[in-house]
DNA sequence: ATTATGTGAGTGAGTATTCACACACATTTG
DNA sequence: CAAATGTGTGTGAATACTCACTCACATAAT
């Protein structure tokens, strides 16, 4: 819970650039310091390695989701308006800024790192369940059909979003994901309203 | 197409061993030559670079995947049958064998490779059209609702599996896959077929 | 005898990290 | 006020290691 200095958030600053453009690999020493202008030593007074440096990466990230996560909560409106909100967000963020779908595919580096994988789970978590709450919601106000289990719905939706963004990734952002994310939700929709045709 | 030799085949193998031991990362020369009981520089005797390994096992791998999907095609059970078949499978085949799940994993690593990236595409879409035509199917026979697009029907689907097994691993395999697979495609299926409720 | 396969030593590039040292600035002494 | 000390930040060189890959040479198979 610390703040970081200017120095220590243009490090992380430096390494998510690094992300977007050749992926967690690049995040080197070397890169950082010869991007900020520094000797590569000169990063060691500021963290103490470089997994301090990808730890606070992820603190910082999953701070920022608590807090659009929060943000949504506040909103008065229902269930179901929440979480396409939330979705249609989610896809338009990662289009926007594909650091994000960068650092999602980081996953497996992480794996090594007992300390850096709890961080990830955790933050996959805590979304997971914002999303099981939004649909408990729109279930309640009959919104939706009630006759499913929450938690494999929010499963499905977050893996939904994260596949798409990975097609989108692997095709080199060769088609709209904004726009593909939006078909996308509208047949969950679909899915998940009542039909009696 | 060529005929892969003996020692090519047991490089292979060793490589998928590694990687269920230690992800992508633990796929080095040395590594291999170690566990194969050879010199480092032997391993070149039989591919040109580690990159030639690679592609190799991408090779293997899709060639399994077709092998398999042409097998359930020829079932002459209906489209959701083979659907529920197939999603089943694939749980079932990365709970007894973890080694798939981190080969999925290990899409990242591979994108600064073009060719190893376009295997990697490749694959996912014969797999994902596989699956289209078995909604396509159980559509057209009335088993399921056909007021949305099987196109994204498959991707949520495939997602869906990716995303379970993603968790899985996330948790040091902290639960039952298959089970939790049972679970999620029961779900999918009800949202699939009409309600009247 | 030719070819396929294996060996051992070596190369160059890359990695994270450490170390002695330098300099600007602030705070504490005499 | 001025000298002494401490602190934060930067430098350049060095360390110890891993990586993929090469090459001259030896041995085994056909």
């Amino acid at each position: 819970m610390k703040k970081l200095s200017d120095r220590q958030n243009q490090i992380l600053d430096s390494a998510l650039t690094l992300i977007a453009e050749g992926g967690i690999q690049a995040v080197t020493i070397k890169n950082l310091s010869k991007q900020i202008g520094l000797v590569e030593s000169a990063i060691y007074r500021h963290f103490g390695s470089k997994s301090e440096i990808l730890e606070a990466l992820l603190v910082r990230f999953n701070q920022k989701s608590v807090k659009a996560m929060t943000r949504m909560r506040e909103q008065e409106s229902s269930g179901l308006n929440q979480l396409e909100k939330f979705v249609l967000n989610k896809f338009k963020n990662i289009a926007d800024d594909p650091v994000k779908i960068a650092f999602i595919f980081s996953e497996k580096y992480f794996l090594n790192n007992e300390v850096l994988q709890n961080r990830i789970v955790e933050n996959m978590e805590m979304i997971q369940n914002e999303i099981q709450r939004m649909i408990c919601d729109a279930q309640e106000n009959n919104e939706i059909r009630n006759d499913f289990d929450a938690r494999y719905i929010s499963q499905l939706i977050m893996g939904s979003i994260r596949f798409t963004a990975t097609k989108w990734r692997l095709s080199n952002y060769g088609f709209d994901l904004f726009e593909e994310g939006k078909e996308m939700w509208g047949t969950i929709k679909k899915m998940m309203e009542r039909n009696n045709k």
